[in-house]
DNA sequence: ACACTTGAGTGAACACTGTAAACTATTAAC
DNA sequence: GTTAATAGTTTACAGTGTTCACTCAAGTGT
């Protein structure tokens, strides 16, 4: 781990370019996010952004990763602000509210990473799927411990989810090292495709003129899919 | 409606625009659509076209309403190809199945309707409600006659969703003349965003690698979704 | 049938974009 | 203190949306 002065200094401009990147996609979307718009916002000529990152894409790349960190950090954090004692219910609720709030605050945080971010750029699997995974294991988590607690007592189909798609559930369980039941991450699948739908209609604007009160409408999904798992709230 | 020899030609052009763009756009995704790279393709120059389109925003409008026009003639088609006599219940999981399958199969005009589509751009609500609503509609009455012929009983939830959201959904059935019940407009909206959420995290490539058979998923979420609101399946 | 108007289409230009190559100057390493 | 690596610049190319001034053919009015 040689922290040579060199190093430091180059990754403190990377976290630079990253940073004045993202503040751009937040003022101005996609359409302001460009290397000449960062190099000069930063004080640089363009081509020198190419000693950090080898193309444009490249550097989304490196955004998208960044901002499913981000979104993890969040959910971990609204899972653990009630306490360690609270019971797995009240701290899924909370991870839900907050993956809600998190993507209403930052529509171009969440548009960058669920929606087709940039003209014909989509990320590669094998670098986003893990930071996806990582949001994704604490609902999953927090299902388990549900069922743990008989708080939630799977219903049939839950627990039983179709043969494909049981056999992907397995591979994942063991070639992860997960501890966790098919029940539990099938919920999770499902919670979070339904939770995603409500969400994703929200930032892109369909759902408001619909339901009017977005605030009431998740709250009241948000019960109603847990329950139609089979929670006894 | 005065149909000179130049209005049916210029009409005729500004298809062919339109045309020759979802074309290039399902080729190369949003990264192909570009003004000059349709007036290559057309045999224009570029400022050509700006005799049929204001700008690139303008037309990518025009294809934001032929492409839910499109789907919401999938749909309808859907509706009606199992015969007048067909169970609702059947005409609605045909049609959720066309949705699905309509996504999967044009994944860029998918992403134009419910993605960021282009650097920036948000489509105008004025314009894309209307549109939006024609395919949702078809959704809703199936599931009113399901309510009407009871083959769904809709769970307490669904009769009664939070004040500030069957506000909305009053006010949206008195104001287009809507002749549907709240339940039924409330579910629709529910399943709505339920199916909107496995189909374009499919759609965008996040569900196939957790799930691996997408198939089987969504089948099985077709009847858990249906029973969830009521239906006696 | 002829003049007049309208509108389709072009060419050149401007201000942008991502990116590659060659070059300079600074900094670390031996 | 010499050498090697690396940050950064200049210049350039090919592409983008868009505007303006222009030409030329088609339709219209008399």
């Amino acid at each position: 781990m040689s922290e040579t002065r060199r190093e430091r200094q180059r990754e403190a401009t990377r976290e630079e370019i990253k940073a004045t990147a993202r503040r751009l996609l937040a003022e101005q979307g996609t359409a302001g996010l460009s290397i000449r718009a960062i190099a000069r916002e930063i004080g640089l000529t363009p081509p020198a952004l190419y000693r950090y990152f080898a193309s444009l894409d490249d550097l989304v790349t490196a955004l998208i990763v960044d901002v499913f960190t981000a979104l993890a950090e969040q959910i971990e954090a609204a899972r653990d602000c009630a306490g360690p004692q609270a019971p797995p219910s009240a701290k899924l609720m909370n991870v839900l509210r907050a993956y809600r709030r998190w993507a209403v605050d930052n529509p171009a945080d969440f548009g960058l990473i669920y929606g087709t971010p940039i003209a014909g750029y989509h990320a590669p699997r094998e670098i986003t799927v893990p930071v996806v995974i990582r949001g994704f294991a604490v609902i999953v988590g927090l299902l388990e411990e549900m069922t743990q607690q008989e708080e939630i007592i799977p219903v049939p189909s839950m627990q039983m989810p179709p043969p494909g798609v049981e056999a992907s559930l397995q591979a994942m369980i063991e070639g992860d090292g997960y501890p966790v039941s098919v029940a539990a991450l099938y919920m999770g699948t499902v919670g979070w495709t339904q939770f995603h739908g409500i969400i994703s209609l929200e930032v892109f604007g369909h759902l408001p003129p619909v339901v009017g009160d977005t605030n009431a409408f998740f709250e009241a999904q948000l019960r109603n899919i847990l329950i139609g798992m089979g929670w006894k709230g």
